[in-house]
DNA sequence: TGACAATAGATCAGATCCTGATATAACTGC
DNA sequence: GCAGTTATATCAGGATCTGATCTATTGTCA
């Protein structure tokens, strides 16, 4: 296989959690951090919020990581914010979250059968 | 309604990643400490691995909250280790599976349709 | 225009949580 | 008895998160 390749699944590092988060949130579109703060806690209604720390810090990290990419797209051209930074998933970035929903998928999976009984 | 009532789901704090693991390895069932890390090896196909240290000090925090209580039974007659420690979930324990379930359902569903499908 | 709230990004201290190593000891198979 | 596995427990160091603070721009409305 070439190089540069992206890793098989299962080979994947795993991400923290506001990080996943953080992925989920910008989608397959571009999106600036103060709009993934929002777009956590509408996902999640309500239940999920970012402050800024979690938000910008996890940013750097994933830029680091390679996950994400400044992106210079204004996907609103009505508004013109100059203060906003964009960002998009990269090719691994998406895989990382693919390969989360493989492992979340399995664990809520086998706590659904009997997680919503009432204790016998 | 009644005073001891186990709270609605989206008030319920959210927890740890490795505790909601610990929760789902413990299932309906009784688990001790080392039988719950083997089960979350399992469960995750191998993807998730805890240490001696994240289970047991989650062990504690858990008990500590209320989410799972110490039992006295021996599930497995057949073998009787003294050392072994029996855990399982209380309602509000199992209530706060039920709650991360639906949490992650919402994040995990906002994410599948793009997920899988290559960078166009 | 001027006041104010909302938006936007960034950083930091303290708390929480996780990883990997170490320790101790009981159990199992030979 | 011995080696390998099972089992619980604790700890240091590192990673991560929370909430506060700061600065500045943009939008709203009188």
């Amino acid at each position: 296989m070439k190089s540069g390749q992206i890793p098989a699944p299962d080979d994947l590092p795993s991400i923290s959690r506001t990080a996943f988060h953080v992925l989920v949130a910008i989608g397959p579109e571009e999106r600036h951090g103060y709009g993934i703060m929002r777009e956590v806690e509408r996902i999640t209604h309500g239940a999920t919020r970012l402050g800024p720390g979690g938000v910008y810090t996890t940013i750097r990290r994933l830029l680091d990581d390679g996950l994400i990419e400044e992106s210079d797209a204004r996907p609103d051209e009505q508004l013109d914010d100059q203060r906003r930074r964009y960002y998009r998933l990269t090719g691994l970035g998406r895989s990382v979250v693919a390969a989360e929903i493989t492992r979340l998928d399995r664990l809520v999976g086998a706590a659904r059968p009997w997680a919503h009984e009432s204790i016998g």
